[in-house]
DNA sequence: GAGCTGGTATACCGATCGGTATAGTGCCAC
DNA sequence: GTGGCACTATACCGATCGGTATACCAGCTC
């Protein structure tokens, strides 16, 4: 079921939805108002409620876009990188893409942990969006853990998820000096410790 | 140096904190306006911008309050259950400590991390504040890392650290099913490979 | 008894909040 | 050639935003 996301995909709704990713993230969704996005998108309030409905269902939709491209970039880039080799050598190439995706595009932290942080409510639409993320790249991990002949795969995929949110969170804080080395050589030793991987 | 400490140790001054506290925490700093805080102090408006001067001073006071009452209760929580103990059981009564502060304390997450999302302007003087703690955990931990004999000390307090963000978003979260226990086994394995504990 | 301090109550400021209403325009399909 | 769709422009709604102004009062000190 699209819903009401054939109407997302005009040039106005993508415009708004491209001003409302940046100013969401840089400025955090409550410190933004819809009239600020309407008016860095080139568009009229009126517009902007026509394709969304409500500011709750932006935020929604912008959580969801980013959540589809940071999937999409972190799958090619596993494969880019690390295609044909063996499971382990997929999962560390899983936290390289994490450090440069961060850097790059999450300076600030994870968008949706920061999103969680402003809004409260356990009904919000947008928890669904954002435990969903979290939750795909546990099962992800999961499933390479698997092949990657794990020991106890479930508890090492939550001990890679639990490190990848501490790496988020560290990177965005800068208070670790070297925050992206120090996940990639957790992640290792946790590979080596469930036997996934030989001690290097 | 006091600053304007001194004037807000008055009665309704602890009021507007013990307010705000609650507010801001619950429901994020942006969606919670001074109206409301001085109403559920039972204070006008005029007492709490005498006191405090501005919204941004009190979210200061709000995150320096929540972060001092952290540090204290954490060093007497390991003072009291691993008081004697070797560095090692103590770095690992840390953890525990952890988990119960953030299971009862900070359902929603880290108290100052949240409010790094909500505050993305690098000179606002919360940033200090919320470095300052994550700064002061991870030289807590090195110095239990040194006492422990630990192999590369300051690497193994940046990873600890990082695992205690780590188990902070996860219990915010709810993703994993029991992130605490998770992210115990993550120190105590940190702990064994860094030397500084046998394996259990 | 004058003056300072920590309060109270009320009213106000301009700006912005999320959201709606009215009216009109250009384009494309049937 | 008409009807629907995507859009613009403008104006409005009540509520709330952070912050200030005025006036008054109780208690304490010198």
């Amino acid at each position: 079921m699209p819903e009401q996301r054939a109407q997302t995909e005009t040039p106005a709704a993508r415009r708004v939805l491209d001003a409302a990713s940046e100013l969401f993230y840089t400025r955090g969704i409550n410190a933004v108002g819809v009239d600020l996005i309407a008016k860095r998108a080139g568009v009229t309030k009126k517009t902007l409620y026509d394709r969304f409905g409500s500011k709750d269902a932006l935020i929604v939709a912008y959580l969801r876009k980013r959540d589809e491209r940071w999937r999409a970039w972190l799958v090619a880039y596993v494969e880019r990188t690390a295609g044909g080799a063996e499971p382990a050598a997929r999962i560390l190439a899983t936290f390289d893409a994490l450090a440069e995706w961060a850097v790059r595009e999450s300076p600030r932290g994870c968008s949706l942990v920061n999103a969680a942080a402003e809004l409260p409510d356990p009904q919000h639409p947008a928890r669904k969006v954002i435990v969903g993320q979290k939750r795909w790249l546990r099962d992800h991990l999961l499933e390479l853990c698997r092949q990657a002949g794990a020991a106890e795969p479930e508890v090492l995929a939550d001990e890679l998820a639990l490190m990848h949110e501490g790496a988020n969170v560290m990177i965005g804080l800068g208070v670790l000096h070297d925050p992206v080395g120090t996940v990639q050589r957790l992640a290792e030793q946790a590979l080596v410790r469930a036997g996934a991987r030989s001690s290097s």
